[in-house]
DNA sequence: GTGAAAGCGCTAACAC
DNA sequence: GTGTTAGCGCTTTCAC
């Protein structure tokens, strides 16, 4: 059977072959539908037969309802985003809802980008770590297009975002080092234009200065696992060796951990301390047994799509700015706080 | 200026604004249209003032064009997949086109969830390390629809695949190993159900016996983390304890690795060799330095790519099964060979 | 319950 | 070049 390109079979053909008009075939593929159950077996029957689909296309320009969500992320090398997305792909599959996705390379203008995702008429947006500029924020409200920043905050207030709290977790993290005795901590910095990595440098050295530390050293890292390491390199031949280093990401804090223990030859939670944020899988690594911040990703996703499915319910529904909170994972990479201490 | 949900803006309202015909704005917003400048300008600033988007919907029912390519990947906590989706989604939007990304959870059945997306016309399939049922890649065949396994390979010839030369690469790995004067070697098994793991091992095991060696000790690790550990553990409490294992994937080495070398306190590549296969960048972290096969990501995505862009230009251009030869990286988990072995 | 008819927002002939 | 016209494949009134 030598078959061509067909283009895919139509409702109109389904309805010839079944002997009904065309409508009774997009009934019988509706649920809740008003069919009898005669025409719509002999719909699904004659549909089976030509291997006929629904064109959500034709649909969507009808009921304007594509149900796809625009994802946007900065890459998904970084486990931490491919563990958002993963999430987010399955929790709106669940829905009904197809993701949509651009993988950013580097840390470009989105708004060309956007601009072309919305043309495919997405039902919702979500930036994951990405940048939102003002102007497509203010157009998307206008559209009545529900716009999320996920792990990231915008300054405007009318823009819906969720996050972990970067702030608290930087103070747990300055609190534990702290009570495990460190002296001398470092900062080792993100990208500056991120809004969580600000957020956990801030909860970090206010909580340190609250108690009466001076300023930790920083370095940047860039969120990069190779910057990370020569950073580290950097920070531990000085003579004012620190002995503990929190690190902006997970990242980052293994990049920390190579130097140290691969490259140095200390032991991680003895003679130095390294923390990280996120909790990628990597970090529970024996391995590594790093001492991380929880990020909720569950939880996360969760508000997300509970923002996004409120928006639908009800588009007058404010923007939201929810931040959740995590945990301290204490693992074996920095040292904890004896009884006493604590 | 509170604005309410406004329906997107159509071309035909830009028209009235601009004062020309609704098919002025199509040509105007058409690369190549045949307009003039002074029109094509008219109808650019209407469209600014009004915010308008030309809509993919709407030119995909009539162009049969969605602009959008079906990927679906069996979830992305697995850095390599998500590598492979990663470069896919670049490779695809420098082409124009969009990614509408399915994560699975599980190893259920795909044809459903292909089903679903082939109702959004996307124009081509791409399965990263997914089974595909023959009926279903039957159907796509005779829609004209180009499908494309990615790291997995079918049994139909008539089914487009880019895998990797696991083939070669196990027998590359049993070379290397024997060559390191290893006496007692093993093989962690990915999953069954798998091609590439199962084209790994016969490549390692036919290589192996050729050299007149026993067949290798063989463990489960189902592609896991944690399955791994575990079963490296049991293979190092036997009393027949190997001295080297070849990990289907780099994650099960991974695993070997945090076994051998956090739990048991031996030196991998000294005490015992661990192997992997994929290179994911975790890989090459100092602690690791994995010695693994290569699989050329890269080269593997742009093979889809040009694959499923032929099939675009000639409908009836063959199926190809295009296997790409990776390369060993020597690291220092496993015993290199001395020179003499050579 | 069922069919006829009118679009959804565009593109692509087709005349001018 | 430009406007007019006819659909793309559906959903959704509207009569019956």
């Amino acid at each position: 059977m030598v078959e061509r390109i067909r283009r895919p079979v139509t409702s109109y053909e389904v309805a010839k072959l079944a002997g009904v008009s065309q409508s009774a075939v997009s009934r019988a593929f509706t649920e809740g539908g008003k069919v009898s159950d005669a025409t719509r077996e002999k719909v699904k029957l004659a549909a089976a037969h030509l291997g006929y689909r629904p064109s959500f296309v034709a649909r969507s320009l009808i009921t304007r309802r594509s149900n796809m969500i625009g994802v946007v992320v900065p890459g998904l090398m970084n486990p931490f985003y491919a563990g958002l997305v993963d999430e987010l792909s399955h929790a709106f599959n669940e829905m009904g809802y197809r993701v949509l996705l651009f993988s950013m390379q580097g840390d470009g203008d989105t708004d060309p980008i956007l601009e072309d995702i919305l043309r495919h008429r997405v039902e919702a947006l979500i930036l994951v770590s990405t940048m939102l500029s003002s102007h497509f924020a203010e157009e998307c409200q206008q559209n009545g297009l529900p716009v999320l920043l996920l792990n990231r905050k915008n300054d405007s207030k009318s823009v819906s975002s969720v996050t972990s709290d970067n702030l608290a977790g930087g103070a747990q993290i300055a609190d534990f080092l702290v009570a495990g005795g460190h002296q001398r901590l470092a900062f080792m910095a993100g990208l500056d234009s991120s809004s969580t990595s600000r957020d956990r440098e801030k909860g970090f050295c206010d909580r340190l200065h609250a108690q009466g530390f001076a300023p930790p050293l920083r370095v940047q890292g860039l969120y990069d696992l190779e910057t990370a390491m020569e950073a580290t390199r950097q920070l531990l031949q000085g003579k004012d060796r620190p002995d503990g280093i929190f690190c902006a990401n997970d990242i980052m804090a293994i990049g920390a951990l190579n130097v140290v223990v691969g490259e140095l030859g200390l032991v991680a939670g003895q003679d130095i301390s390294v923390v990280g944020f996120d909790n990628i899988p990597m970090g529970a690594w024996p391995l590594f047994s790093l001492t991380t911040y929880v990020q909720p990703v569950n939880d996360m996703v969760a508000s997300a799509v509970r923002i996004i499915t409120q928006r639908f319910d009800d588009a007058d529904s404010p923007a939201v700015q929810q931040v959740l909170s995590g945990k301290l994972v204490v693992r074996n990479s920095a040292r904890r706080p004896t009884r006493t201490e604590i």
